[in-house]
DNA sequence: ATGACAACCTGTGGGC
DNA sequence: TGCCCACAGGTTGTCA
């Protein structure tokens, strides 16, 4: 489900319903997601006020006075606003219940995500991350310098956190296509002019995807509860076999590094 | 340092 | 209809 644009989908859908709401209690279910959630965090966080609502990457950062809840949704997890009165589904896991009757309750049936609770933003899982895809620090420049000395494929190059944050299958995908490149192609073997073509790619797609309000795969929903319609826009990813939408030849689908890759071998090169 | 790959876990869809 | 396998939006850790 989550890659960048669901996680800012869901970050916007929640805020106005948590930003200085009071965290009653956190109500854990099942604890055992991508990593245990700390015994500690439940009665830390209790009492606290929300301050406001941050992503960095795809982790959701909800400020609190003393801490930060930081929240990743993983490979299918949601965080949605509802009374705290519902009740849970099946991998319902976790709900942070509020001082105004509602909560945010986490569903994640395949339990890849995870929840910390930080005292500073210098933590191990974010201290190596790359820069923000929509920020300026990020360009075809930043790419170029990246991939000297390179022999790695450019989509696993372009998905690969160090490197840039947020870029999942699926918009790699979708890069790559609007770019002209072809996935893959060696990193290190790539002109600037094109990794500047691709930093944009990925800056549009991310910014139209955000606007649509995410992906909706299969069931995507935002912190609001509504789907996302960018998955009517896409050109390659999950259209294997399918005719290309630029030249009308017929679309490839392979494997790279163990995830699903398409492409047009006449358009990319 | 880099890259290839297994691992975490559940659900679903296709092929037989 | 039912069974089994492959695969699904992510990321980390290990090993060569």
């Amino acid at each position: 489900m989550p890659e960048l644009p669901e996680v800012e989908t869901t970050r916007r859908g929640i805020d106005p319903h948590a930003v200085d709401r009071r965290i009653e209690s956190v109500l854990i279910r099942n604890a055992k997601l991508r990593w245990p959630i700390e015994e500690a965090l439940a009665p830390l966080a209790s009492g606290q006020r929300i301050l406001g609502t941050r992503r960095r990457a795809k982790y959701l950062l909800i400020d609190l006075e003393h801490h930060t809840l930081m929240v990743h949704l993983g490979m299918s997890g949601s965080l949605r606003v509802m009374p705290a009165s519902t009740p849970p589904l099946f991998h319902d896991h976790v709900d942070i219940v509020l001082n105004d009757g509602n909560c945010l309750r986490y569903n994640d049936p395949r339990r890849f995500g995870s929840f910390h609770l930080l005292t500073s933003d210098d933590h191990a899982l974010l201290r190596h991350l790359g820069p923000e895809p929509l920020s300026s620090d990020f360009d075809g420049a930043w790419l170029y310098k990246a991939a000297r000395g390179r022999k790695a494929a450019v989509k696993q190059f372009l998905m690969d956190g160090r490197i840039v944050v947020g870029v999942g299958n699926i918009y790699a995908n979708e890069a790559l296509f609007m770019a002209g490149i072809r996935p893959t192609r060696r990193a290190g073997n790539i002109s600037l002019q094109r990794y500047q073509r691709l930093a944009e790619a990925v800056k549009e797609l991310l910014a139209a995807a955000i606007e649509q309000g995410g992906t909706t795969l299969r069931d995507f929903v935002g912190g609001d509860g509504k789907p996302g319609y960018f998955a009517q826009k896409l050109r390659v990813y999950g259209r294997g076999g399918q005719s290309c939408r630029a030249c009308s030849g017929q679309l490839q689908e392979i494997r790279l590094g163990n995830r699903t890759s398409v492409f047009c071998t006449t358009c990319q090169r």
